[in-house]
DNA sequence: GTCTATAGGTGGATAGAC
DNA sequence: GTCTATCCACCTATAGAC
């Protein structure tokens, strides 16, 4: 399977997406994206006419490849500790390479953002946590898995809370610390510890 | 204790601390405080001549308020786990008037800081911390607490999952949100539920 | 599709009168 | 301490030639 040439809006796309993932959306600018590219601003605005259809486009992107993860998971065979561990994996290697999670970003950014980019941060999200519920439910259900309350319960404290080790690890350059603290999180959940059957549903 | 007529100085705090904490950084200006406080631009550069210096007030008297709340804390008398809870509620609080923890918009904004700030940010969540693990070691020690692995990384884990926590609950605009996470989070820390002996030390 | 040129606005910051 | 006036850099976005 080859990996086609890319095209110019794919590359905007990419350095876009590095710059809002390091420095947030109000942070950088097309001329930013041009100087990197070797164009100018003009054109960028051919292909984005406005930097809010660019960052609409930066989600839609973002969440296509991330729900393919997801689905590469759950065709992967593994058992529920093995897919919530490779699910914190696709955060890990994010932040390996320097970046926030570009929605976790924007969540930052949220209040400033375009109605339309709002929507599309709150649908990230959303799916997300369908999946990480759907993938507790059945992981309790298979007994894999032991935690207290409501899977989308657990699903929405599970999320913040990588989203969160991600920001802090960040700050830090370390990247262990995330590992760290998402292996203590995950562990909560691992029906084998007796860390499993945690306090009262939310 | 009578509160003192506020100086402008800290009526300037008072209006950019909310901004940084709702907008974030970069999406706030001189130009906004100067119209919430019907004074001129130039005069707010008369108080904070630039926006790092500015920026940097801004955490420090952040840093001194939370310092003065978790002293409060200490010396309230409740065990181990109402401190973790009355921590957490300081979290709440902010959310409640939905606000972000002003450093943890900070830790988004991080990569553009001036490097004042960024090393003032580093010291919040260094105090927060030492705190936090302080707290978790005695507790443990006390019983009232259990959890597995060095207090200090348990405390980074729970500071960056309340972070999070935060951060995605002020976007859906749903303070529940939070408590429901935090409730989660505290619980693996309890002694008395089955929830405490997690996983292995990271 | 990419360019030059520019519009129209806002950013942080300064000089100097009062 | 606060004001008016201003500077210059940067922002997003557009018009129109090539």
């Amino acid at each position: 399977m080859l990996t086609a040439a890319p095209d110019t809006a794919s590359q905007i796309l990419d350095i876009a997406e590095r710059l809002v993932q390091t420095r947030g959306f109000n942070a950088f600018s097309y001329a930013d994206i041009a100087a990197e590219l070797h164009v100018t601003k003009a054109s960028l605005h051919y292909h984005f006419p406005t930097k809010a259809e660019l960052g609409r486009h930066l989600i839609d992107r973002y969440r296509t490849a991330f729900v393919a993860a997801l689905d590469r998971i759950d065709r992967s065979g593994g058992d529920s500790n093995a897919k919530l561990r490779a699910y914190v994996q696709i955060y890990a290697e994010v932040l390996d390479d320097g970046r926030m999670c570009l929605c976790g970003m924007l969540a930052a950014d949220y209040v400033t953002l375009p109605p339309t980019m709002k929507e599309a941060v709150r649908g990230f999200f959303d799916a997300n946590e369908a999946w990480l519920a759907e993938t507790l439910r059945s992981g309790r259900k298979k007994k894999e898995l032991a935690f207290a309350g409501s899977p989308v319960a657990a699903a929405q404290a599970l999320v913040g809370a990588l989203e969160g080790a991600m920001l802090v690890a960040r700050m830090h350059a370390n990247p262990a610390r995330f590992r760290s603290a998402s292996r203590r999180l995950l562990a909560a959940y691992a029906a084998g510890s007796r860390a499993s059957r945690a306090a009262a549903p939310a």
